[in-house]
RNA sequence: GACCCCUUCGUCUAGUGGCCUAGGACUCCAGGUUUUCAUCCUGGCAACACGGGUUCGAGUCCCGUAGGGGUCGCCA
């Protein structure tokens, strides 16, 4: 039989990195066996399920690009189909009406727990067993007439013939129940498995103060979603050997359940923020060109392309995130630079540093041509004429064209600015610090 | 409280009874390379929760204890 998984979030807001964990796990799973992935929008709590929500949860899984291979069943459609199977299961007595609690809500439908031990095999934790005196009966019609999760869930497993669901183990209480009402169904119970929780850096579950974890925060602190892919899949699961940045291909043919862990893990910042650079090095060049005109764009930078490619090419190789990638080209787009304090303090105001910043000057308005190799000779002319250390040459040049005693070498960034540039600048240097 | 689940370096993990004086990765520290920073290279710190068994031999199997988490809704 083929293997078919699903995806079934509630459109309430933002999307949590734990069940976009676990979308990814189903992704993966169907993948590895040639199955197939399905996404089930469970849409029936009308007050909190909205079209942005909905939005937002589509959004983040192209963005992971967790391909579908059919159109999303939404819940909402399916209530009659929910309603007609408790009809059924009252009347085969597997069922009841009550008010429970003596409420005077009204009657609610009540599923009645067959009274046996229930236990099934979990793909990760192993033989999940209870006893029949630690379950009860349950609702699965709300006396106001709508279907509670549990039966629209397993109703809607099943016509969409899901084989394995694979979910948070925040459900395993849930899934004994399930697995009765499979049954009840005279339905085939599918493959369970249960994956540990995701907790934040206290090591506690996240909560809804943690502001950082949903899926879009993730994007807009500049990961890239193949980077996140990748951390995400390795929370829990590994491959087996030394393997931590993968490819698509390698993860989808080593992915097993088996492998998975089954205790909580904790999401590291710091490991995801390596795993991106991992990520952004290996983007073509069109790729990392394209996100860093969008992120110049988004900062009101206006650039000219072909000086903006040569700027790209010097810095790239620096940003770890694409959020980076601003503070760290800045400076080539404006002539107005911003001075880092410590900077000026350290190695800007001393002794000497307007002469050598004059004398700089002189050198490259002089010049024959302005280049990468030319600017490098004369300036190591100079440090060796003139006694001076490289250190106290080149910090003052470096911090007069750009602002900041960090970046890439030197040289190229000067030829990459231009003589132009290069000269307008250590004038405004000079004017504002020395004159 | 009842029931269920979990427990290897700070973190993610390898380990399926001998290959483990426990391996890798991130972080951190030291040294090297470098005009600076980043990269890169080399090295280092650091763990089997605890107690009993079983066994010639236990991180690996069993039991217990402790700690953590989940569930106990006419939410999903």
């Amino acid at each position: 039989m083929k293997v078919r998984t699903r995806f079934a979030p509630s459109p309430t807001g933002h999307v949590h990195i734990g069940n976009m964990r676990a979308a990814i796990y189903n992704w993966l799973f169907a993948r590895h066996h040639g199955g197939e992935f399905l996404l089930r929008v469970e849409d029936t709590d009308r007050e909190r399920s909205t079209t942005e929500a909905i939005q937002t949860l589509l959004e983040a899984m192209a963005w992971l690009k967790l391909d579908v291979d059919e159109e999303p069943l939404y819940q909402s459609t399916r209530m009659e189909v929910h309603l007609e199977a408790a009809e059924q299961l009252l009347a085969k007595g597997l069922a009841y009406k009550e008010d429970k609690g003596g409420t005077g809500q009204g009657e609610c439908v009540i599923f009645r727990m067959p009274g046996t031990d229930v236990s099934f095999e979990d793909g990760i934790k192993g033989t999940l067993s209870k006893a029949a005196d630690n379950m009860q009966d349950f609702v699965i019609v709300r006396s106001n007439g709508t279907p509670v999760f549990h039966l629209a869930n397993v109703l809607d497993d099943i016509e969409q013939g899901v084989t394995h669901v694979i979910r948070g183990d925040d459900h395993i209480e849930n899934t004994y129940r399930h697995i009765a009402l499979y049954r009840a169904l005279g339905a085939d119970v599918p493959n369970f498995a249960h994956l540990p929780m995701l907790v934040n850096a206290q090591g506690k579950p996240y909560s809804k103060r943690d502001g950082d974890a949903f899926v879009g925060d993730f994007r807009e602190k500049g990961f890239l979603g193949d980077a996140l892919f990748n951390y995400l899949a390795l929370l829990g699961w590994s491959p087996g050997d030394d393997r931590e940045v993968m490819t698509r291909e390698e993860m989808v043919e080593a992915f097993t359940l088996e492998r998975c862990q089954s205790s909580a893990a904790q999401v590291d910042l710091k490991k995801l923020t390596w795993m991106n650079g991992e990520y952004m090095l290996k983007l073509p060049d069109e790729e990392f060109e394209a996100i860093a005109f969008g992120e110049l764009d988004r900062a009101g930078i206006d650039a000219e392309p072909e000086y903006a490619e040569k700027v790209f090419t010097l810095i790239r190789e620096r940003a770890k995130t694409v959020t980076d990638i601003v503070p760290l080209a800045g400076y080539f787009f404006t002539d107005e630079i911003v001075y880092d304090e410590k900077a000026v303090k350290k190695k800007l105001k001393k002794d000497g540093v307007a002469d050598t910043l004059h004398k700089a000057k002189a050198i490259f308005e002089t010049l024959e041509v302005f280049n990468e190799a030319s600017t490098d000779e004369a300036l190591h002319d100079f440090v060796e004429t003139s006694g001076l250390g490289f250190g106290a040459v080149m910090a003052p040049v470096r911090i007069a064209v750009s602002g900041v005693q960090s970046g890439p070498d030197l040289f190229p960034v000067l030829a990459v600015l231009g003589r132009e540039r290069v000269l307008k600048r250590i004038d405004r240097t000079l004017e504002l610090f020395f004159a």
